[in-house]
DNA sequence: CCCCGATCATTTGTATGCAAACGGAGTGTG
DNA sequence: CACACTCCGTTTGCATACAAATGATCGGGG
């Protein structure tokens, strides 16, 4: 005696019945990420995770034009637009310029920009930590080798 | 013959140095989150993933009070209000006032809602399951599993 | 019964994030 | 050299997200 004499012969209601919110990749990938924005803004309030990941990479890889280096962050033209905005306008980053090619605004880090990165890293670092705590260090490692395969 | 020797005493030059963007887990959920929004917004062109969270959510639990089922979809108060908004606007969702709590508007789905969300429920699980697709059988119930203890 | 704290919905301000369209600038080809 | 194609930066419009403040309402305690 099961319940599959139970259900409509169509496929629709299937389905809706079947769908369970809370087993969707997309919705616990949405829960994540707001837990990890939770734990980041209450220990780095001066800046968004999306304002740190521009000053790493401008630190990692030095000056880039604005929208290469929204690609190197995974920011489309009009977002890394707002945030280099942002950034110049507290004195993080500086933006020229390139006179070999007018179309481009290159992008640096300023010494402020690197001073506060400098500062910051190993706080953003415990901030990766504290976002894993829930899984044991085995798991970590696994999780994060599937979530690259995702990204 | 190491590095080591090349390396700063202090310690912020090191979490500088040592900070590697791309293996963080926040910008890892974010570049996962955003290619889960493309994978969405090609199949399903006419809601979004948090809007069909909703429809998901009153589909499940029946009529609920707004922040409820912000609550219940987390998103907060405002962010639900938006979605809510957007949803009565197209006649998918009806909200009226709850007799026994003047507080409240009870969010309901309407028959188009719910005949929307029945023909959607089947591509969305496709959804879930493209994001995924880069990952085994047994690496996907793996990374659900940790993700859910994150999220 | 009145007050106090909690809850509900709303509004405002700020910050991503994407789509689409635009003009300016490089580049390669015929 | 002219043209098409592409890239760069910008702008606009829409849709999450969160913080903070507000006003209305509900609940319980004194």
């Amino acid at each position: 005696m099961t319940f599959a004499a139970r259900r409509p012969a169509a496929g629709t209601r299937d389905a809706a019945d079947g769908y369970r919110l809370d087993d969707q990749v997309g919705y616990l990938l949405r829960r994540a990420s707001q837990r990890h924005l939770a734990i980041f803004a209450a220990r780095i309030p001066e800046l968004t995770p999306t304002q740190f990941a521009a000053l790493a990479r401008l630190n990692q890889m030095g000056p880039l034009s604005q929208n290469l280096l929204g690609r190197e962050t995974s920011m489309d033209a009009s977002t890394i637009k707002g945030v280099i905005d942002r950034l110049a306008a507290r004195g993080l980053v500086a933006t020229d310029p390139d006179p070999e090619d007018r179309r481009r605004l290159v992008v640096s880090l300023t010494e402020a920009g690197r001073a506060l990165f400098a500062g910051l890293a190993a706080e953003a670092l415990a901030i990766s930590e504290e976002t894993l705590a829930p899984l044991t260090a085995a798991e970590r490692r696994q999780f994060l080798s599937l979530l690259r395969k995702l990204a």
